[in-house]
DNA sequence: CCCTTGCTTCGAGCGCGCTCGAACTCCTAG
DNA sequence: CTAGGAGTTCGAGCGCGCTCGAAGCAAGGG
């Protein structure tokens, strides 16, 4: 006997509203097998679940920290491949994590001429 | 009388090589006006100046930063149009370095996630 | 019964930022 | 005198990542 369980779930609006993705991208993204599809509800609208919402994040964080949509979608597939590919998945995001290391320390970097730049400025600008 | 000092000079190869930008792409941004005209040896080719050089590496940083090549544009254009735009100057720096700190958040932000993310592979690995 | 709202699919289109190739010129070395 | 190499201009092309619009459908309210 199982307990029903009426899991909550979220209209493509409310993912879009909680990860920034227009439902337009989020279609998209799956389409393109970035995230899998999501379960709809009688009418065909899709219902993502709490699950789902988390897949969607994990992807976005992916993106944001720069890692293109090809890659994204091969560390998706390794993913969905099951257990056997964790050592492979644990290789590209340590790659992934030392490639946005490096990109940090350049942004630091900017960020102190930029704002070296911005006192010079002020500089000329109290005469 | 003047005293003629041979200043040092750069080819556009030697530039490439210096900021990572490709010989290409430095004659694409002076073709857009994001880089000013370049000095001209006898037979055409250019010969970037110690202050040319200064020039691509800012716009280096700008785009590295996240600005756009049209809002980069419009910034190398006030610092053309002279000293009566550093007002203008220093407030888009500094909305600029904003965009830049609140990049920053999120990727420290994403850092995190990404080592959690590791840690767990590992355990699991571990066994 | 119809209108509105909110989603659906599908394919095409587009903006950004390069990237490339063709044809040409100049300079230097052999 | 010739060949090679490094640069030049110009316009076209392209890859990425969305972004959009048309056409359709299901559910709820007046």
């Amino acid at each position: 006997m199982t307990t029903a369980t009426a899991e909550r779930t979220y209209t493509i609006e409310q993912v879009s509203a909680e990860t920034g993705l227009t439902p337009h991208t989020l279609r998209y993204y799956e389409r393109i097998g970035l995230l899998e599809e999501v379960p709809r509800a009688v009418s065909g609208h899709r219902r993502y679940t709490e699950d789902d919402l988390g897949w969607v994040r994990f992807v976005v964080m992916l993106r944001q920290t720069g890692m293109s949509i090809a890659d994204s979608l091969h560390f998706m597939e390794l993913t969905r491949a099951g257990d056997h590919t964790i050592g492979d998945r644990v290789r590209v995001l340590r790659a992934h994590r030392d490639d946005l290391v490096a990109q940090l320390a350049v942004l630091q970097r900017h960020l102190g001429a930029i704002n070296r730049k911005i006192d010079i400025y002020e500089g000329l600008l109290e005469r």
